[in-house]
RNA sequence: GCCGGGGUAGCUCAGAGGUAGAGCGCAUCCUUGGUAAGGAUGAGGUCACGAGUUCAAAUCUCGUUCUCGGCUCCA
């Protein structure tokens, strides 16, 4: 007999051979149904795999992330299996489970071009092979077994994996006619998988490296029920009605033109007012935090880029540089905003008195980013930068760095932006030649990011090696519709920069110092900020950012002259105003300003005439009844005073 | 940049060798209305661009460009 542990530390006894599978039976007939795979002493394990010895165990159902990622690497498995079928000789790369769903990065034979149209009978096959449900069978194998194993199905993918494997730690997976070398765990058969969706084709470069061939890369979900799938589909629908891009045209906020060049977006009338009410947001916020604004030119000298060493790193990448009459003098389109900022730095002896010196600048940049990788507003090639450097002394380097995250606390505060996480970006200290900057001052800056994120209160989660060449940084992140994460705000701490223009401050000993410069940008990028907000608002905005803040509908015709004094009126009280006074009965004009997503509509008509009243509506919420275009008109600047409010 | 989809009216999309379609929007007229779609009529297209095949190309081929889903990259 032997000892199994339960999370709960309660214990029992089973037969030295158990497996995860018996083990829920012996608890209840529902867990022994829904369990998926069990932690075996922290290693997660088939549920029909012995257990030889004494363990604590945990088992794991679809509500828990690892009977998830089990569920979905078996689904990487059954398609493997149905494309096995359809397409002979395919070969198969690596097939995890990925945050929803899983893929399988394949190399097909050469005379198969999988398309879209091909995915439905594959969809069909794994359903077909799930209602076999196949036992799937794990075996350790021998290297040479291996090694023969898929010599003889020529798979020079699954061979190389095999090579970095060691003796003794290899194994197989194998349900009806499919086997694949796998380090598992899996579902103890087939049948489990009740709904699949494979929902896209892409290419993929073998192992991530670009120098490798591209294999073909299948993505796809699936659910123990046909419900869940269901609701999946429906998601991915709501998810779609919120994609930036579709309601920035439907809102006319943004447009892209082919004419002007790709990754190129233009601010139209309402999206400008939305940007210029953040920007003066963000404006009023840094005045209190002391930060001084400057404007910069979009070109400089490509000497500027090569003192800043980015010239050096991306000018073979960036847009090429712009030649004038005078020979050998080259211009470059600005990437980044620091080499401006230190010039304006330099420009006088600074002393250890001016510091903490605070320069921010809505600077827009121009990055050649790969055509590929170009996405509505998140990823273009010119974009405004809510820019500031931030000169500081050694001694203030974490109250600077605190100061600023209660910057991006007060953002996301005010656009009601409460899901984001933080990632800390340090250096790997194995790799240290990726690096400038010495020892001490790293460890100098990664102990006040650490501290100050902490002092602060902040989640965060730490990766190292992910630290930019010149300082450790501190990231925010917020998820779009279909949850992809991007990257907002940042602050990043860089010594290299004041050290390549030769940077100083006087010191109280009359001494010269190098001061240490903070990069941050609580937005981002305005375009790619307003993407995000987008998404998570799915267009409402908070009122004080939206660009038609009332719309006044008249009943009829002839109160449209009412309608007029009313908009003068509140336009007049800076509430910003449109009427619609279109030919069309009132359900009508309430519909499509409705969906236009307006927060607030007076309806006007006889009784208001009368009264010198506005009936208020609002979006989304319905009838609320008459008040005077005085009382509504403070009420709506109240509101957005409120809502403008800089609290911390 | 790479792999694979796309580009047809302002918008959303159908059409797949034989002179271009729908719904919404827009214009005009009728209607003058009370909280989520009133009616009639009409205008609107170099079918992304350029070459080729063909008696004939929106439709087939090639190139370019923009765009979408990924990969790679990301200052």
């Amino acid at each position: 007999m032997i000892t199994i542990t339960f999370p709960d530390k309660s214990v029992r006894e089973f037969q030295e051979g158990v497996t995860g599978l018996q083990i829920a039976e012996g608890i209840s007939g529902r867990l022994a149904r829904e369990a998926l795979c069990i932690s075996v002493n922290g290693e997660v394990w088939d549920l029909n795999r012995p257990i030889p010895e004494d363990s604590q165990v945990e088992l794991y159902t679809w509500n828990d992330r690892k009977g998830k990622e089990t569920f979905w690497h078996t689904s990487a498995h059954l398609m493997a299996e149905a494309i096995d079928f359809y397409y002979p000789g395919t070969k198969f790369g690596i097939g995890p489970s990925i945050e929803t769903g899983f893929y399988y990065d394949m190399e097909f034979p050469e005379d198969i071009q999988l398309t879209d149209k091909d995915l439905p009978k594959i969809e069909k096959k794994m359903l077909e092979l799930s209602k076999l449900k196949n036992s799937i069978v794990r075996r350790d194998v021998s290297k040479k077994e291996a090694i023969d194993f898929f010599t003889k199905k020529n798979d020079q993918l699954k061979l190389e994996l095999i090579n970095e494997l060691e003796d003794g730690t290899i194994t197989f997976y194998q349900q009806g006619n499919y086997t694949d070398l796998c380090k598992g765990p899996h579902l103890p058969n087939t049948g489990y998988i009740k709904a699949v969706k494979l929902t896209s084709i892409a290419g993929a470069y073998w192992r991530g490296d670009e120098k490798n061939k591209m294999l073909t890369r299948v993505y796809g979900v699936t659910f123990p029920k046909q419900k869940e799938l269901t609701e999946y589909l429906a998601f991915l629908e709501e998810a779609k009605k919120r994609d930036h891009r579709k309601i920035g045209k439907e809102m006319e906020l943004f447009i892209f033109s082919g004419k002007v060049g790709a990754g190129l977006p233009m601010w139209l009338p309402k999206g400008t007012i939305l940007r210029t009410q953040l920007e003066d947001f963000l404006k009023r916020v840094q005045k209190r935090f002391g930060y001084v604004q400057v404007i910069t030119p979009h070109i400089g000298n490509v000497e500027l880029y090569k003192t800043s060493g980015h010239y050096q790193k991306y000018g073979a990448d960036s847009f090429q540089t712009i030649k004038t009459p005078v020979k050998g003098e080259e211009y470059m389109l600005k990437p980044m905003n620091c080499p401006h900022h230190c010039e304006i730095y330099a420009y006088k002896p600074r002393s250890y008195k001016d510091l903490p010196l605070r320069i921010a600048e809505f600077g827009t940049v121009y990055r050649y980013e790969q055509s590929g990788e170009l996405h509505g507003l998140t990823r273009v090639r010119g974009f405004t930068q809510d820019d500031a450097h931030l000169f500081c002394r050694p001694d203030q380097l974490k109250d600077e760095f605190k100061k600023v995250i209660d910057i991006i606390f007060i953002i996301f505060k005010a656009m009601e932006m409460n899901d984001y996480t933080a990632q800390i970006s340090l250096r790997d200290p194995k790799t240290p030649e990726k690096y400038i900057g010495t020892k001490e001052n790293w460890e100098k800056a990664e102990r006040a990011i650490v501290e100050a994120s902490a002092e602060k209160g902040l989640k965060t989660t730490t990766v190292i090696g992910e630290a930019a060449f010149y300082g450790p940084k501190l990231d925010f992140m917020v998820k779009d519709a279909i949850g992809r994460s991007w990257q907002l705000g940042t602050i990043q701490v860089d010594y290299n920069l004041p050290e390549r223009f030769g940077l100083e401050y006087i010191g109280a000993d009359d001494k010269r110092y190098r001061p240490i410069m903070i990069h941050r940008a609580p937005f981002g990028s305005m375009e790619r900020f307003v993407a995000v907000l987008i998404e998570n608002t799915a267009g409402k905005f908070p009122l004080w950012l939206t660009p038609d803040q009332v719309v006044v509908l008249p009943i009829s015709e002839k109160f449209n002259d009412y309608a007029k004094k009313v908009s003068e009126f509140l336009n007049n009280s800076d509430i910003r105003t449109i009427i619609d006074d279109r030919d069309e009965k009132i359900g009508r004009k309430i519909r499509d300003n409705e969906l236009k997503r307006i927060p607030y509509m007076l309806v006007v008509g006889e009784k208001e005439v009368n009264n010198g009243e506005v009936s208020v509506r609002r979006q989304g919420k319905g009838d609320e009844g008459s008040m005077t275009i005085e009382k509504f008109a403070t009420m709506i600047t109240d509101l957005v005073k409120e809502q403008q409010k800089i609290d911390y």
